[in-house]
DNA sequence: GGGTAACTTCTTGCATGCATCAAACCTACG
DNA sequence: CGTAGGTTTGATGCATGCAAGAAGTTACCC
């Protein structure tokens, strides 16, 4: 009946909300633990407070979606994504978001549009005050406002993988790309939100890829200025 | 039951051969549990003589592919993709296999032209000879050479999860389509080759494009024609 | 001194036992 | 006859034990 207070006791303290999946992704993602290093199954179970099994199927999961690797007999490792796999997330995202918006464009005038211009005001100020944390926060909700606005649940689960697997490199990558593109960025913003009021699906689809193009090859240039890190 | 005994049989015989995260794919693709079935995990197992746990982890894998739903202590069931989910990934075929002929339309004249080039004329003749089963066999290749040819891991890897979670329809909807459409595909697979042979990426792009969409809405038509199925 | 082979250690991979919980069933009562 | 409530059943979720394999280490031979 009761004998379980010990293991509750000890969960508390680290706090037990959130599946273990989601920790465990938190705590790749942290970069806590660089690329290459391992995740010994019984290390994350201690930590975590339960059994090995539940870890080894969070794990797999986290390889499914790319973000370790496991080698057979061997162990987990945090995932090391080439140079050239973040290229390729990055056409992804291209081809990814021009769908999201196109598909937003035909849903006509939705509560979306809304959100989108209070986003892009906001965004406005948060340059003027050179607030670059919120100025990366709501960039990000633009383009999931889009993604999500596509009302299309498959593509959101595709995109979701996707953002998760480029998410150790955001937060590096953002930091070069948010100086110099903050004005460029919002305007082109802009332009595809434009190309949403006027429900023009393929005008808005060649915003969005522009833009992803654009920020794609920034954060590129960037992600080469600062390799060294 | 003798789908229960003719399992077992093909268990043994195929012994331990492939993956049990393919093998249990496999069934689920196959068609012989209904969707909405259940797939309790002490059945697998012993239907394919391991215990619980690899057979837990392979289902979890499965519900990450989108191939089965785990209800939390209750069970795991064939997953059922409703009408709108067929069509939001088509939507996504599209857009994928469009990056894909963008991208190896790009990269010039490489030996998958001419596969592409020899697939069309294997077309042709199943076409002539009506030979329908081959003829299905030779679209998926050429579409999965234009995708592999991409030279984009990310996007194939992509697009794998996608054709996994349509593969359980293609089986209805190629039926459905094959007859009346073989020309009008054939033509269209043409005009990605040549768009390709170009190197127009732009032209790939939208010739793929024209071309998925068209194959999707004569299976969509086909969907809800055998929809009593 | 260098290289190889056996060994030690640490990890995963799998099997099994037990507790938990949802759902079906059965009974009793209105 | 229908329904509410308790009970049984059967499945999952997790913990643990054990075996197999891969690195790293040491000792030995050349």
């Amino acid at each position: 009946m009761q004998e379980v207070t010990q293991l509750r006791k000890d969960a508390q303290t680290n706090g037990h909300q959130g599946s273990l999946l989601e920790k465990l992704r938190k705590l790749v993602l942290s970069g806590e633990f660089p690329p290459g290093a391992p995740l010994p199954e019984l290390f994350l179970a201690e930590e975590f407070e339960v059994s090995r099994t539940p870890v080894r199927e969070a794990l797999k999961q986290l390889e499914n979606e790319g973000l370790v690797e496991i080698r057979p007999k061997v162990g987990t490792f945090v995932r090391i994504p080439t140079r050239r796999e973040i290229v390729e997330l990055f056409q992804l995202k291209e081809s990814l978001e021009g769908l999201a918006a196109s598909l937003l464009a035909r849903r006509g005038p939705v509560q979306e549009m809304e959100i989108l211009k209070r986003n892009i005001e906001a965004s406005e100020r948060a340059e003027r005050s050179a607030d670059s944390a919120r100025y990366a926060e709501l960039v990000h909700e633009f383009h999931w406002t889009i993604v999500n606005g596509s009302d299309n649940s498959k593509l959101v689960e595709h995109y979701g993988r996707l953002m998760n697997q480029l998410a150790y490199h955001r937060i590096v990558l953002e930091t070069v790309e948010r100086p110099a593109r903050m004005r460029a960025s919002i305007r082109e913003h802009q332009s595809v939100v434009d190309a949403l009021l006027e429900k023009d699906p393929l005008g808005a689809e060649l915003a969005m890829r522009g833009h992803v193009n654009a920020s794609s090859l920034a954060a590129a240039r960037g992600a080469d200025a600062g390799a060294e890190a």
